[in-house]
DNA sequence: GCGCGGAACGTAAACGTTTTCATGGGAGCT
DNA sequence: AGCTCCCATGAAAACGTTTACGTTCCGCGC
């Protein structure tokens, strides 16, 4: 630790200056000094002293990321794509997560200021007020599945709503005709553009007439009791497509119990590919997100951000779906790729 | 971003030392000024820059986790709990996972030298040779259940033994004799422990020679394969014990294309409580392991070590288990937490 | 032979803190 | 009143880099 670049300097007889030219390249040394300023430095088992060089370079390497506080998979997929793409890049992750309410994630926002050469934000508080209060104009920021329309920041979502309508598709496809949907909790954005993409396959198949929508809040508890009432709607349909797998898997525990068959008699389709869904009887069609993609991209804009700050902001990206197909719909299995 | 300790100092008509005294609240400053000090600070908005901080206090006030290429929620528990302990230390968390081999590792690890003051290690190419060469011994390193037993590392377990004979005992508690244990990969190193642990409950319940381990891979299908196995020996099992959910999960699936009656006819338990052991068919008996406790653990013990370098490491600390008691066993409904 | 340009390298300033040491002044004591 | 001592404050060094700017030296063209 305590090997600093002048330990280095003293041994191989140059000045620091060209100890730093050296081993960052940059020229104005002779290939013949450089080489021997590298084999001391690997000798001496020399690390230059981040802190030093951030102070003077004013890049710290490092980009923030601000989660919210997550379980499961979503979690560690995500973090996977960033860290990955942060790899490829050299750069370092500074995580933060698991923030209960706005007051602990405005601390850790602050906190994370001169840490980080960026930020990637993906929190339920992490409104246009909030962003304004708590972020310096300078640092750029990318935004995760926020659906904060801001000109300051760049943002990047899951396409709920493509993923939605397609998977609404291929059930039309399948020759399903009454296709009821399942929603969660009103607030939820995601939600929203699930409805969304639900409605607008419906109406451009001539079907918009027959949309229908229960209500859940995403537990399986809540899928069981939309079940329930889905088989006792005249006429009764013959396909269930829920919000979130979750749901549907509850869904499914409806219809075995009143002796439905499934997908004979009612399809069933999820979203979102929990690890749970091909185990469960029969394995569960499904619209699965790609998380890890979805960090990937955003870390990816992010270092654009970070290299070429004054570039406009591309078109708000949005992260493909793809859908899964299983048993739980009667169609062939498949994992089929959305653009 | 450019307002600096000089700034507040102008704007407070004091000096930069007195600004740093009021604000680290070091004392030698009068109250009155001190208060003047924090107010002009707050209208600046100023936050000090860590790089030049760290230059000289030589703290990063950040420690760095280096974890392997993980999916799932074991992952997402782990920094969940790490991530925690760590903000209410006010310490900061540098990740780095999903490096595939140990050159990988190796340069993620040396990668961290100079940015993080503490190192949180669990890899599976961590051995002996890998820290000695890639580690700084100056650094305090604690490891996450690798079962490295070093002078120089503190390390962290999970309780592997403890949690499987716990389960057996729980097992021959409920009346079972013939209990079969259905084990994973020979090199991994917490499967020997849970067989330990087996073999351990049987020998001091006076069942040492019914001991009888089966090989599976972790995988569904070893557990589907262990499992027609298990129904073909005489005299016939009437519990068995897999080493993962997932072996179990096919185990299940053994037993009831066979139309044998779990619990009544052979209790099946599993390890690991992964989320999808609540809704199998029984849900699944397992023992669970505290992965965010563990990760909680991790860092108390790596802050213990920055604070206070000298002191002897404590003995080798493990994490408690629970074992979780659903249908499958043919025991009550509880979850029986062990210390 | 002399000046000139460019390459290789060195010197020193700068980055923003913390901390040591010096300095001044006021209070308390004799 | 004068001395001492302590406390608030300021000046400046130090941390380890990078980089702008000089300096030296060599080769080349006139």
């Amino acid at each position: 630790m305590s090997v600093t670049i002048k330990d280095v300097a003293r041994m191989a007889n140059v000045s620091v200056a060209s100890v730093s030219r050296a081993l960052n390249g940059h020229g104005g040394v002779t290939a013949e000094t450089q080489k021997r300023i590298r084999e001391v430095a690997t000798r001496l088992r020399y690390v230059p002293h981040n802190a030093a060089r951030s102070l003077i370079t004013r890049r710290t390497q490092t980009i923030g990321a601000l989660l919210p506080d997550l379980h499961g998979s979503f979690f560690s997929e995500l973090i996977r794509g960033i860290d990955l793409a942060a790899r490829a890049r050299g750069l370092y992750l500074l995580v933060s997560s698991s923030h209960g309410d706005a007051t602990e994630a405005a601390i850790a926002l602050r906190a994370m200021q001169g840490r980080v050469d960026g930020l990637l934000v993906m929190s339920p508080h992490a409104d246009e007020a909030f962003l304004d209060e708590n972020l310096p104009i300078v640092l750029p920021t990318v935004l995760i599945n926020s659906h904060v329309r801001s000109e300051r920041h760049a943002s990047l979502d899951v396409d709920d709503f493509g993923g939605a309508r397609a998977m609404t598709e291929h059930l039309l496809g399948l020759g399903r005709k009454r296709i009821v949907f399942i929603a969660g909790p009103e607030v939820n954005h995601d939600v929203q553009e699930r409805i969304r993409g639900y409605r607008d396959a419906l109406s451009t198949a001539g079907f918009g007439g027959r949309a229908a929508v229960l209500h859940g809040d995403f537990t399986e508890e809540s899928g069981y009791h939309a079940g329930k009432q889905a088989l006792a709607m005249v006429p009764r349909p013959d396909a269930i497509f829920a919000a979130n797998d979750m749901m549907a898997i509850g869904c499914l525990s409806a219809l075995a119990e009143a002796k439905v068959r499934t997908p004979e008699d009612i399809a069933v389709v999820g979203f979102d590919d929990i690890p749970m869904a091909r185990y469960v009887s029969p394995p569960l069609t499904t619209v699965r997100i790609r998380i890890a993609e979805l960090g990937e991209a955003a870390l990816e804009r992010l270092a654009a951000m970070i290299e070429a700050p004054d570039d406009a902001a591309p078109e708000p990206h949005v992260v493909s779906t793809e859908i899964v197909v299983r048993a739980s719909c009667g169609g062939s299995d498949t994992v089929r790729r959305r653009a």
